[in-house]
DNA sequence: AATTAAAGACTACGCCTGTAATCTATAATT
DNA sequence: AATTATAGATTACAGGCGTAGTCTTTAATT
């Protein structure tokens, strides 16, 4: 598995929201949050490339960035990840620990019992 | 918050299993899982100790080692951190991409059922 | 055509991490 | 008492990371 960097995560995440998209696009999206330099995320887009994260196409003196993994499928091994770590791969303790510190919402709690749903609608 | 590293991390989490415990013991516990030098281990929990992650006393030539955190406050806070950083915070998406990716089993849902219900009831 | 500006490449640098080896003090053994 | 073994303290060292600065090339502007 590709393994990225906090900042590097963040970088490739603002090219998640909308791609392909040049560096200087990719800058602008990360201005709100964060106060990182330019030369700094150009450096992060480097590394990300170098990982096999991005990849890009030349037009002009700019390079078109593209992801090449999934927002999804990241998150979902970097999910498992954690659970294995932290929660011996069960997924409940986690849930369980945000209830039993008052964590949870009522939305969280519909969103849930939805999910759940849906899961149980899929097992016929 | 009191950072870790994933070693770190891990060296702790054999005390918890037990403890207090000597240097000896927690080496010995890590010691199926780990293919760790026992120096290694030891510069972990010095490591540990300045991080304030563990306390001491001393047993004639030996450390006797305490946490100074408990598992489940440690893992709840990187657990928010995680749904933050991955989920805005949210911790539906993340069942969700299990279940999409059929990682959930029967007895997820049970237990991920049981913690709902047991919401429920805390809220009259 | 000459100059400037901007994009990307390369270099930098200190801190953290994983992974120990060596040094020092003292308890245990001979 | 002298020697040895062992616990912890200190030192080491390369690679990753956050955070840029400088160099080089080339497109844009004068």
């Amino acid at each position: 598995m590709i393994e990225l960097s906090k900042a590097e995560f963040d970088v490739l995440d603002a090219l998640w929201i909308n791609y392909p998209a040049t560096a200087s696009q990719i800058i602008e999206r990360l201005s709100d949050d964060k106060q990182w330099h330019e030369k700094t995320i150009k450096t992060l887009l480097g590394r990300l490339v170098k990982k096999g994260a991005l990849s890009f196409e030349k037009e002009g003196r700019q390079y078109i960035y593209m992801p090449c993994i999934e927002r999804a499928d990241y998150t979902l091994k970097e999910s498992q990840n954690f659970i294995e770590r932290f929660f011996s791969g069960r997924i409940a303790p986690l849930v369980s620990g945000f209830a039993k510190s008052e964590q949870l919402s009522q939305q969280d709690i519909n969103e849930l019992k939805k999910v759940i749903d849906d899961w149980e609608k899929n097992q016929n």
